[in-house]
Formats: structure tokens, sequence, C-alpha cells
RNA sequence: GCCCGGAUGGGGUAGUGGUUAUCCUCUGGGACUGUGGAUCCCAGGAGCCGGGUUCGAAUCCCGGUCCGGGCCCCA
């Protein structure tokens, strides 16, 4: 009987992971040229530590079940949570403002679809520590950076919870809660629906309306201005810092974001190509340390959907140089040695294992794009030689092993 | 959670109730024990699962599973 994968994972051949690793090691890269340090989280956590403050949105989808000791546990479905309580457990006195990326596997159950798996990777960082807008500056910036670098076709959009939150908290916090949950999901009937249900007066639910659909340049906080009495210094001083630094961006105040935790600055990155699911990036600025029994300590971040990101990206993997030692009947452990003289400088060698022909050898050195051909048989082994065929100019020279192995390196740094 | 469409060797496919399930590709071996991409030969490998209809099901019906797309939601 076959056991098929199950639903909504993936198996990923050699050529989509060399792919995979080089996308990886560039936001990797770049995360760490801002200062950021890689963090790892446990792959499952105390189901608390979601259902706390997550929102209803992401504990409907979670993987969640109960160990031997009937613990309540459940595969993290993002990072952001892990991280602070991490963070409240381990780092709370360490230097702020404090650095993080990850780079992990999430678990949502979902309907799959394209560009949504059960399993899927996140790329993120967390600044935390500070509430300024330098904070939310840098953050966007290097999420515009590592999308920049990979060569994506996105738009970003910059927002802000607290302007709706604040013109909803005469309501309370769960029914506020539960409007940006309609906004989020851009379903207005329903949003008037519950605002008519729970008595929303006419003025609000019209500068709720309002705000929501502002969209566009800076003047959409003069509009904003007109609506609500907030400040919006930060947002302003976040607005001439990434102008400045040529992020190109919109306002877009209808941003609410899916998880409950966000509490100023929110932004989100849309890609095409991905069909629904476009979004590739989401973050913004929250509080959980507290909440988590830490330190209060506003924090800044955002999360990559990697493979989003791969889907759409052109980026292709760097191919090593590749030798293939081929050798007659009776003389593989020759090529073994050989080949391992020749793995010392770093280079990637392949031996036959199929006790094949030189024939069947050179066919397969052919297939997987080997670079050259390093032939050892009787002749080679009586003069000390080794026979070196180019497959690519099909040119062929007997050479000594150290000069082999220089023809090698050379082709490395070419 | 909802809607639509699919599922035949590893991959791509033909086959609308009736021999041994088609073809391409692939994989292994050989022709060919000192030279790759070509050619030829041989071999390997399949109807998602469970139930039903039928003398007989890959084919028709039902359920499940999985895949693709959309809604919803999100990364």
């Amino acid at each position: 009987m076959k056991i098929e994968r199950p639903r909504g994972t993936r198996d990923f051949l050699p050529g989509e992971m060399e792919k995979r690793r080089e996308v990886e090691s560039r936001m990797r890269k770049i995360a760490e040229s801002f200062g950021y340090r890689e963090i790892a989280t446990p792959t499952f956590e105390h189901l608390e530590l979601f259902t706390l403050k997550s929102g209803e949105g992401i504990v409907d989808e979670m993987y969640v079940f109960a160990d031997k000791s009937g613990r309540e546990l459940a595969l993290r479905p993002e990072l952001t949570a892990p991280v602070m309580r991490m963070f409240v457990n381990e780092c709370s006195v360490m230097p702020r403002p404090l650095r993080f990326y990850y780079f992990a596997n999430c678990f949502r159950y979902e309907r799959p679809q394209k560009g949504r798996y059960r399993e899927f990777w996140q790329f993120g960082v967390e600044l935390i520590g500070s509430d300024s807008y330098l904070a939310d500056a840098e953050v966007i910036n290097l999420a515009y950076q590592i999308l920049e670098n990979l060569g994506l076709e996105f738009e970003l959009q910059v927002g802000h919870v607290g302007i709706l939150r604040s013109l909803l908290s005469p309501l309370g916090n769960d029914k506020a809660s539960k409007i940006m949950r309609l906004v989020d999901k851009g379903d207005e009937e329903g949003l008037l629906d519950y605002m008519d249900d729970i008595g929303v007066g006419q003025d609000l639910k019209e500068k709720v309306l309002s705000i929501i659909d502002l969209k566009g340049d800076e003047g959409v906080i003069d509009e904003a201005k007109e609506l609500i009495s907030f400040d919006f210094t930060h947002l302003e001083n976040l607005s001439g810092i990434l102008h400045e630094l040529g992020v190109e961006f919109e306002f877009n105040l209808g941003i609410a974001r899916g998880l409950d935790y966000y509490t100023g600055v929110v932004f989100e990155c849309y890609a095409e190509g991905l069909g629904a699911q476009k979004q590739v990036c989401g973050g913004g600025s929250y509080e959980l340390s507290s909440l988590f029994g830490g330190p209060k300590a506003p924090s800044t971040g955002f999360a990559i959907g990697f493979d989003r990101v791969c889907e759409v990206c052109n980026v292709k993997a760097k191919k090593d140089v590749t030798i293939a030692v081929i050798s007659l009947r009776g003389f593989e452990s020759h090529a073994f040695r050989i080949a391992n003289r020749i793995r010392e400088k770093g280079l990637r060698v392949v031996v036959d294992v199929m006790g094949r022909s030189l024939k069947k050898q050179m066919s397969f050195a052919s297939e997987i794009g080997a670079d050259y051909a390093v032939i050892i048989g009787p002749d080679e082994i009586e003069k000390g030689v080794v026979t070196v065929k180019n497959m690519e100019t099909q040119e062929q020279k007997t050479l000594s092993e150290e000069e082999a192995i220089t023809t090698f390196l050379s082709r490395t740094k070419g």
C-alpha cells in the first residue's frame, strides 16, 4: 500500500530545494546586514499561547492535540507569539532594542489552494523594545529591501489600526475586535449589519466606513484628520522617512490584519501571480510582552510568506562545479581515493557505485550535468596521472592529480 | 466551512461496460570491458480507497481520500 503525503503538505525535490535555499540565504543575509540575529522556538507550544490574543481567525485553523499527559498543545500557526514568549522567558534583561529573525515552518488547518498549504514557511523579524516610528521605518524598510532584492513585483500598503481602535474604543474591546475582523475581511455588508445590531450611532458608523475607504498618498492623513481627533504625528514621521528612503507605498487605513495583537502601524505587501493568495508579507507594531507576563515591550515585526515568494520570484540557484570520477573495473578504490582528494578542496565529486561500464559512467556523468570527468584506469595508475575530460568542450588531457585539481579550482573561481 | 473540476506505471497519456489495459517518457541491463548526449534490443512498472449496479466495471452510481481552482480567511 502506498502512503500518500498528508493533505496540504509538499515534498521538495533537489532542484526546488536549491532555489528555496538561495532565496532563504538572501533573506538571511539582508536581515543580518540590519543586525538581526537568528532565533528558533519549538515547533509546538501550549495552546494557550495562541488562544490568548491571536484572535479567533487563527485559533480555528490550528493543529491542536493533547500529549500523553493530557497537555493541550498546538503546532505553531505563526511565530510572533512564540518569539514574544521566548523574549519574556529568556530575554527580558537583554539590551534594547532586540533584533531577531526566524525562518521556520508553520501549520494551519485550512483548505489548501495555490500559495496556501497546511505546512508553510515564514521568514520574519521582530524588533523588540521601541515604540518609535523609527522602529516601524526600519522594519518596513527591511521587508521592502528583501522583496526588492528577490526581484518581486509588489505593492506596499501602510495603515494604522490605532485610528480605528480609538474610534471604536467607546464600544469596548470585544465589539471593537469583532468590527476589526469584519473590516479585515472587507465584508462591508456584515460590518453594517453588525454595527446596526449592536446599535452603533449613525455618526460613528459613517466615520468607520469613511476611514476604511481611505487609500492613497499623504492626502489620506488630512482627510482622516477631518474625521477623527487622533495624533497622526507617528504616521506622518514614518511617511516622511519612508519617502526619503525611496520606499514606495500607499496608505490604506482599512488594513486591520487578521491577528488581534496589532496596536499601531500595520502594513501588507501584495505580489501578482498568486491568485487569491497574493499577500506575501504582513506585519506591524504590537504589544504582547506584558500579556505574556513580561515587562511592557512595544515591538514591530513582519512575516514573509516564504512559499509564496518562492513561487513568484525567478531567483536561480547557483550551480556548483561537479566532477565525476570514472573508473574501470578493478580501479574503484583509486577512484574513491582521488575523489576524496578533490573533495578536500571543497569541490563536489561523484563516483560510480553501480559497478557500471566506463560508457555508462560517462553517460551518467553527462546526465547529472558534470562539468568534468576524471578517468582512472590501468594506464593512468601506471603513469601516476589522471585523464580529465571537459564535458562541455569534450577536450581531454592527461594531467597529474595536482594539475587536475588546479584546473577544477580555476573553474570555480571563474 | 462552502462551491466547481479532476484522479490510469515515477512523469505525461489512450481507452464511454467485454481478450493479456494503449502510446510516449522514465528506470535498469545489453548490443558496446578505455569514452557522454544517437540508434536498436530486452526487462521493470498503473486504473486512489471502500461499497453498490452488472454475467462482467478503469469505464456507471454512492461515500471517503487526495489534487487543482474559486469563496472565505490568511503568510
